[in-house]
DNA sequence: GCTAGGATGCTCT
DNA sequence: GAGCATCCTAGCC
């Protein structure tokens, strides 16, 4: 479980977004790129950076785990935006979810982020999540709950666009092969729970379950 | 090491 | 009023 070190690591302020395109395909596609993609996120005193290592997809056809399954309703409303959309919700009465919207305009299908790898903003991430400074950096990130914990991601989040300056997601240029990604069914839910729409970096130490 | 249970509040029926 | 795309802790191996 070794972090790069940080002169290694990319400005992200010089990384554009991606594009708009990259959102608007096939939601099983997407989940799968976005593996291995930086997730970036500045507010008025802190940036935060983290590579994405899990993800689920929930689907806009005949999926009965999605949000969108029953159609559009106002909490799901930014599910059905157009891929490349933050789609936020409350979860447990608690905890923050965000998800990538994918496809176009209309259609209700998303992308949940379980889990990365934290590249920039450890300590704020730490002080966000009310660990104890020194604690494991893989509690920082390891749950779609404790990532929106660790960056600071609320509803204030839901429906914004992930290409702003101080929010979106990038390529770090990472490549990564069919070899490198696995999947398996999607972590707590009740309905469709045997459709294997959960991929993950192969043997990461950064995952949500082993 | 593991598991069971509680916290907590919004959303839809 | 039930159910929920979760996390943490206490208690028990």
């Amino acid at each position: 479980m070794k972090l790069p070190e940080k002169s290694s690591l990319p400005d992200p302020n010089s990384i554009p977004p991606l594009k708009s395109e990259f959102f608007q395909r096939d939601t099983v596609t997407v989940a799968r790129e976005l593996l291995g993609k930086g997730l970036f996120l500045r507010n008025r005193k802190h940036s935060f950076l983290c590579e994405i290592v899990e993800v689920e997809a929930y689907l806009p056809q005949n999926d009965e785990a999605s949000h969108s399954f029953k159609g559009l309703t106002p909490r799901n409303q930014s599910m059905f935006e157009v891929g490349g959309t933050a789609y936020v919700y409350l979860i447990y009465g608690m905890y923050w979810c965000v998800n990538v919207v994918t496809e176009p305009q209309g259609t209700g299908a998303a992308v949940l982020l379980r889990a990365a790898i934290p590249l920039l903003g450890l300590k704020e991430m730490q002080k966000n999540r009310g660990l104890k400074p020194g604690s494991s950096e893989r509690a920082l990130l390891s749950g779609p709950g404790k990532l929106t914990q660790a960056l600071n991601i609320n509803r204030s989040f839901d429906g914004v666009k992930f290409n702003q300056a101080d929010f979106k997601i990038i390529d770090l240029g990472k490549v990564l092969g069919e070899s490198d990604i696995s999947s398996s069914p999607r972590i707590g839910i009740s309905k469709a729970q045997d459709r294997p729409l959960r991929f993950f970096v192969k043997n990461s130490p950064w995952l949500s379950k082993q």
